[in-house]
RNA sequence: GCGCCACUAGCUCAGUUGGAUUAGAGCGUCGGCCUCCGAAGCCGAAGGUCGCAGGUUCGAGCCCUGCGUGGCGCGCCA
């Protein structure tokens, strides 16, 4: 319904602009209403800077609205709103069109960063928000539009490489590496941290007033100076360690890849830290050439004010007294790079809260780079358990694969329960779907900036709002389509318009404008909401008229509407990255 | 010390970016509905000082200020 409310605000406004001769383009919203179909606060908004009363406006809306086709009338209400009642026939000529949306995005390319995992660790539950998230707003962006390029930004590179390096020589257990790789790799991180921290304890905590010298070679715990030693090989193209760190790659991506296959996320491009090591020396001279970084205390840092970037934030250091990058560099390094590799005009990058401070620091080093495009940090609040934050130190973790395990065979229990008709090779397949849709329209249907915390019974829940009372609501017009053709009905023009009816029409016309509210705030739960309503509102229709059981007219149209919905919840579904089934 | 995010029903969350005398869902609780298109469902009930106090205006759960509680950040990790 988005090109009839752009009409009818236009013409408001031009109605608006005549009457009081000041250009008011663009300043006229149409919203929804409760108490009409549509209704518009316009005249209240700009009453006072055109120093005129509400009332008065509302008059010259209400005459201008009334005009066009699909408005049967018009009213004023209140201090000023104006409410509009549209035709029945327009509105059951045109829900034909709920499933069309507005190309938004034509023309421009965007760049969106996800899931991002670390090389060497297991994914556990926490990580299923960036990708689970990310992929929705992926596929959300390109319905309407946008040339989308996704990119998984690994974390493929850094000091813990060194570290990874000496333990896999001294420790390895080939026999867990050859049965699980990336859960041998963490226990080896783990045994070398706790190492780590033994030896610094061991060498006392004089270090603490003097930090001076604590990257100084001397002071270092022994492990820690041998890691150093291997990193910097590492970076130096040693062919053993380059050939090491190459498998653990190998071997977590084999494990990324089995993940996003279950839960149906794919990516354009696999860009990892290490990609812009080659381009971190020149970022950095970049930003010296350009006055933007200096030196301080030995390391080269971008700092910001207020008059020019807007606020004052923290330095954001980009290269450390030893020569070596971190990972702000890295970042302007893959800024600079997407926006020329692929012209986009808009980059969006998903990650958890705790970096906000950071991303704003990098942004405001980009826009003094020049860079134009949009960037946008979506970011999500951290997940948790019930005793706690999630720490791989406190052992605490959940495997991610371990989650949808256990909710695949959560779901296949209650399939089997509820239909007994199926087959066990269907009742599989059904846990399947139901259960990854379960698990991730858990985390998608909560406003993303929440924090979460997880338990096993909120995450594999199947009843109330929840992803299987959506396919259960398609499944159920499925199956009613299907009988329609047993009976010879088959769907047709609506002709009855029973207030369910109404209603659900009009639930089915607020597609598009949802769909573009979530591509412009990359907030996904905005359309879980709505597939939950819609599925709830199809419910009450079918649950207070029959369909099949009509007047041959009116059961036509009923199928009809049925099966819009369910072309809807099928669209807004796959936008979200979950699937239907026709029975379950 | 500075900053970010949150605070709405017993619990988990929405609230269309400032709109309408009844602030909405789910779970849980209580009561109805399978002889009739799929009960993973439908209908109804109980349940609220929107963290607290001020402010802004025609109008505030939403914006501003202060405070409280919880979580998370703040130069050589990512």
């Amino acid at each position: 319904m988005l090109a009839l409310t752009h009409e009818l605000g236009l013409r408001g406004a031009n109605a608006l602009t005549q009457a009081f001769g000041v250009d008011l383009t663009g300043k006229v919203i149409i919203d929804r209403s409760q108490k009409a179909d549509l209704q518009c606060a316009a005249a209240m908004q700009l009453a006072k800077s055109l120093k005129r009363s509400p009332r008065e406006l509302a008059e010259v809306l209400v005459k201008a609205l009334a005009e066009h086709v699909a408005v049967k009338s018009t009213d004023i209400a209140g201090p000023g709103f104006v409410n509009i009642h549209l035709h029945d026939a327009w509105l059951k000529q045109n829900v034909g069109n709920a499933l069309s949306l507005r190309q938004i995005g034509a023309g421009h390319t965007v760049v969106i960063d996800y899931s991002s995992p670390n090389v060497a660790k297991p994914m556990h539950i926490a990580h299923i928000r960036s990708t689970i998230i990310g992929d929705a707003i992926k596929r959300v962006l390109r319905a309407v539009g946008y040339n989308v390029i996704a990119d998984n930004h690994l974390g493929d590179w850094g000091t813990q490489f060194g570290k990874l390096i000496v333990a896999y020589r001294k420790w390895l257990d080939e026999k867990a590496f050859s049965e699980n790789p990336v859960v041998e790799l963490l226990r080896l991180y783990i045994k070398f941290v706790d190492l780590e921290k033994e030896q610094k304890q061991a060498l006392g905590k004089k270090l603490d007033g003097d930090e001076e010298d604590e990257g100084a070679a001397g002071d270092a715990p022994p492990i820690l100076q041998e890691a150093r030693a291997e990193l910097v090989k590492l970076q130096q193209g040693d062919d053993e360690n380059v050939a090491l760190w190459q498998k653990f790659i190998d071997v977590s991506m084999r494990e990324f890849e089995r993940v996003y296959k279950r839960l149906d996320v794919s990516f354009d491009v696999v860009l990892g830290e290490s990609f812009y090591n080659d381009k971190l020396a020149s970022t950095v001279q970049l930003l010296l050439d350009r006055g933007l970084a200096e030196e301080s205390e030995g390391a080269i840092v971008v700092r910001f004010d207020k008059a020019r970037d807007g606020e004052a934030l923290a330095p954001l250091l980009v290269r450390k007294k030893d020569g070596g990058f971190l990972y702000g560099t890295t970042d302007i390094a893959g800024m600079l790079y997407r926006v020329q590799r692929w012209n986009a005009s808009r980059i969006i990058i998903v990650t958890d809260d705790r970096q906000q401070l950071h991303f704003r620091q990098f942004f405001a080093a980009c826009k003094q780079l020049g860079v134009k495009a949009s960037m946008e940090h979506v970011f999500f609040g951290l997940m948790r358990l019930p005793e706690g934050t999630i720490s791989t130190r406190d052992g605490n973790l959940i495997g991610l694969e371990a989650l949808l395990d256990e909710a695949e065979r959560r779901a296949t229990v209650v399939a089997k329960e509820c239909n007994a008709e199926l087959t066990d090779a269907e009742t599989v397949e059904i846990g399947r779907v139901v259960g990854i849709a379960a698990v991730k329209y858990n985390d998608l249907s909560k406003d993303r900036t929440t924090l979460v915390t997880f338990t096993w019974d909120k995450a594999l829940s199947l009843t109330g709002n929840t992803a299987p009372y959506l396919q259960y609501a398609y499944a159920r017009i499925a199956s009613l389509i299907a009988k329609g053709v047993d009976a010879g009905v088959s769907p047709g023009e609506l002709a009855s318009f029973e207030p369910t009816e109404r209603a659900l029409t009009m639930k089915l016309l607020a597609f598009d404008d949802i769909v573009e509210q979530v591509a412009l705030s990359s907030k996904p739960h905005m359309l879980c909401e709505y597939l939950y309503e819609l599925a709830a509102q199809f419910s009450s229709f079918y649950g207070e008229l029959s369909v099949l059981k009509a007047e041959p007219a009116v059961s036509a149209g009923r199928l009809r509407l049925a099966q819009l919905t369910g072309d809807v919840l099928a669209k807004g579904l796959e936008l979200l990255g979950i699937g239907v089934l026709s029975r379950m």
